[in-house]
DNA sequence: ATGAAACTGAGACTCAGTTTTATATCTGCA
DNA sequence: TGCAGATATAAAACTGAGTCTCAGTTTCAT
C-alpha cells in the first residue's frame, strides 16, 4: 500500500478532519484554521491531499452549494457503504443527514428500473423544509389544491 | 404583470433558449452564438436576464457538473410541475432524463416522514450508467459479495 | 418629445480551484 | 550517518464562472 510519505502538512490536515468528522468542512475553514494554529498549509497542498484522501476513500467530497465550493467530511467506514442521504433545504441552508432504509429501495428501483446505480455520497436531495415550506410556501407552483 | 421591457438583448436570449428547448445551455455557449450572429450580447445582462427568467420560473437553472457552471434550459410548462428527475452519470458525464412515476412515491415519502419538500428541478442524482458501472466497477466499495 | 425608470456592457473584482516551479523533505540504502 | 533520488511543499500566477458598479443608452407612458 503506497499511502505517500508522512509530512507535518498532512497530519495537521487529517487530524482536523478527524477532530471534525461530524461536520463538513471546506478548504476555506480548514486554511483559516491552519492559519490560526501558526501552522499554515499551501493551499495546493490542501487540495491535492484531500485528493488523495478522497481517491483513497477516507474522505469524502460533497457539493452542498449550488455553484459553490466542495466540502470535505472524514468518512469513518472506508470500506463500508454509508447508508446516509443529504436534503439541503434551499430556504434556510439546513443540512439534514437522512439515515431511513427507504432510501435503499430507491436505489433498487433505479438500479432495476432505470439500470442506474446511485451514488449516495455524491448526491443532494434539493427541496424545503418544514418551516420553510410554510414560510415561503414551496418551490412548487402547484400550491393551491 | 411585469415582464420587464423588451430590448433587442432579451430577445435574442430568449430565442436562442426556446430554439434549443431540449438542450441544457450553458452562458458561455449562449455568448458564442450571439457573437457567432454578430450580436453579442454582454455577460451581464445574459446573467442578469437568466436569473429574471429562472425567478419567473420560465426557465431552469441546472448545475449538472458538480463544481461546474449552471446550465439553462427553457421551461415549456411554467406553471406546471414537472415530473422529471435528472441522472447524472459520473462515469462517462451522460444525462437521463427520467419521467418515471415512482419519483412521485419518494416525494411523498420524503414529504411525510421527514417533513421535506424535494424540488425536482434541482435534485440531480448522481452515480453510474449501466455500461459505466460494468467498466468501472461502481463507486460503492462493497462489490465483491 | 420628454423624462423617469429600466436596461446595457466594459471592466474590475471575487471566489474556488489549478498549474507552475523553485525549494525543501522524506525514506531506503550504503 | 550520509546521501541520492523520489516525493512533497508553497508562493504566485493563472483560470473560469459569476458578481458588481456605474456611466451611458433605451424604453415607454404621458
Amino acid at each position: 500500500m503506497e499511502s505517500g510519505y508522512k509530512t507535518r502538512q498532512r497530519e495537521l490536515i487529517l487530524d482536523f478532519l478527524t477532530a471534525n468528522k461530524e461536520r463538513h468542512l471546506s478548504v476555506d475553514e480548514m486554511m483559516d484554521y491552519l492559519r490560526g494554529q501558526k501552522s499554515p498549509v499551501g493551499k495546493s497542498t490542501i487540495y491535492r491531499y484531500l485528493d488523495r484522501l478522497v481517491e483513497q476513500g477516507r474522505v469524502r467530497k460533497y457539493f452542498l452549494e449550488e455553484g459553490k465550493g466542495a466540502c470535505f467530511q472524514y468518512a469513518d467506514d472506508p470500506d463500508g457503504c454509508s447508508r446516509h442521504f443529504h436534503l439541503k433545504c434551499t430556504g434556510c441552508g439546513q443540512l439534514i443527514h437522512v439515515e431511513c432504509n427507504y432510501l435503499s429501495d430507491v436505489e433498487q428501483h433505479m438500479f432495476k428500473h432505470h439500470q442506474f446505480t446511485i451514488d449516495n455520497t455524491k448526491t443532494v436531495l434539493y427541496g424545503q423544509c418544514e418551516a420553510c415550506s410554510a414560510r415561503l410556501g414551496g418551490d412548487c407552483p402547484c400550491k393551491d389544491d
